[in-house]
DNA sequence: AAACACCATGGACTTTCACCAACTCCGAAT
DNA sequence: ATTCGGAGTTGGTGAAAGTCCATGGTGTTT
């Protein structure tokens, strides 16, 4: 009993005819003839009573066609539903995302996405980048926001947005024109804890330009961007600190850049995603809308 | 998109894996490959990410599996309801008999099958045989009770009551013995009217013990077996009767048997059906239990 | 009675189904 | 790094099913 078997008994009772029914369907009539004989053999009830010119469906018949009806309707509505899901974007997008971006990136993005696609709700799940990168390789997250890549055959990086890190200080550490380099070990410095992923990027950069980090004056030691910021802006000294998240600060005038000269610390975060995985609509809808090539690592 | 194809995808799904679903369905597993891509090729989407060892299904396959599960249950009901609508015997039976059979026969053979089959509820319909009888040519029953054949090669007959016709009367009409055919122009007669089966039937013993039905004393013409019954009852005349119509009066006494030599009026009552037509199960359960062999006919 | 309409049957052909064996791919263990 | 085993894929073959055409029976219509 298929669903091939079921169209042609639907077709055969709606019309009332085996040659009706073989026009209808485009199949010859000896074929009818033999599905309808299987589906005889296969219930053992005869469905129809053949009376000559006529046939005559018979109770079982009866009980056979509307629920036979009824899952080809099922069936059709089943097939369509698929073929069309791949036009309807909804559901929800879950993401992960590592401190920064999860902070002062996403949101807007989850918003400016959001207007356009009010269908689709949002999770953003901020954790540190290799613990994002994990889930996103145990497949427990579809795609992730990360400040650093790491090479795995299995995953797939899209730049999704450059950033740098900037010095930042009150109003009092800023000098006129740009300070060099070994001027640096004068400051007072405030840091995120080993680990932080600012932290690494920082340090290597300056190690770029022949300034070890051990040997800065470092004096208070703060386990978030907030914190560090909010120390900051008390005048507390100066601190190596995302762009985006010092943005409103700059503007308000509560901190100010120090350009060190030769120094810009540019840093990209991706969006990472399994190599093999297929992820749901809405999760290529949005990669897309945020400027998505295919993948670029 | 079969229902083969969906069998195999639940499996999958369930099962998590290529090979462990090829087991439990007893077919290969390259055949499973095979099936799976067919159906991805026609919902144009991927439904499983390959993932080396193991698979993950696709947010498209999450779509699918419960319908598609939902739909192979409701398959599986269907065939299992069609198969046991052989063993339960319920429905009604819409049955269409002449004036005798359904005034004095049905009922209690209604009652009594209605006894063992609660679930069977009925429907007397009640005309002149060739109305009947013309009805089950048409389809519009699955079977009559008639008290006369009609050669037809569409229609089965199956005896189902050997009933007689009877002269009846008061006491007074009553004499020792039985009657020689030729006193029954002497009793004033009591008769149905011209096309009643019963009269049909009682003209034609009549005829062929060579009494004339024209000579009869006849003192009313009456248009039904009851009406005739009572002005008999009243002493008016004698009259012919159904022997199922008089059981009552002949245990009461209010009605007297008159034998007449050389004269046993027997008259069967049939059950027809439509040579062609497979009639519900409780049709086949009602027939069968009156006796049905097949047919007489 | 002949023509017609309809379903059933039989033989030939094409497509699908299912299998096997060999292959590729990936991850884990040595 | 290499090997090893589980998993899915590919290609070729035989069997089964699906389909068609032409034809045969049967009841209805003219």
């Amino acid at each position: 009993m298929d669903f091939h078997q079921l169209r042609i008994f639907t077709t055969v009772f709606r019309l009332g005819s085996f040659t009706k029914a073989s026009k209808t369907l485009n199949i010859s009539q000896p074929t009818i003839s033999e599905h309808i004989k299987n589906l005889e053999k296969e219930l053992s009830c005869k469905l129809f009573d053949r009376l000559g010119r006529a046939i005559r469906p018979t109770a079982e018949a009866n009980l056979l066609y509307p629920r036979s009806q009824q899952l080809l309707d099922s069936l059709a509505r089943l097939h369509d539903d698929l073929i069309h899901s791949k036009t309807l974007i909804q559901g929800e997008i879950i993401i992960g995302a590592s401190t920064i971006p999860g902070t002062y990136l996403l949101p807007k993005m989850v918003v400016d996405f959001a207007k356009t696609n009010p269908l689709v709700t949002f999770q953003v799940l901020i954790d540190d980048t290799d613990k994002i990168t994990e889930m996103v390789l145990n497949h427990e997250l579809f795609c992730g926001c990360v400040g650093a890549k790491q090479h795995s055959p299995n995953l797939k990086y899209q730049t999704f947005y450059k950033d740098k890190l900037i010095l930042v200080g009150q109003r009092k550490f800023k000098q006129k024109g740009k300070i060099k380099s070994n001027q640096l070990n004068d400051f007072p410095f405030l840091m995120r804890e080993q680990g932080s992923g600012t932290r690494r990027c920082m340090e290597e950069y300056f190690i770029g330009i022949g300034v070890d980090p051990a040997h800065l004056k470092i004096i208070a030691t703060l386990g978030s961007t907030a914190s560090v910021k909010e120390a900051a802006i008390q005048g507390l000294g100066v601190t190596v600190l995302s762009q985006l998240a010092v943005e409103k600060e700059l503007a308000e005038g509560s901190l100010h850049p120090i350009e060190v000269a030769g120094l810009t610390m540019a840093r990209d975060f991706y969006l990472v995603k399994h190599n093999r995985r297929t992820p749901p609509l809405q999760y290529l809808a949005f990669c897309q809308s945020i400027g998505d090539s295919g993948d670029d690592s």
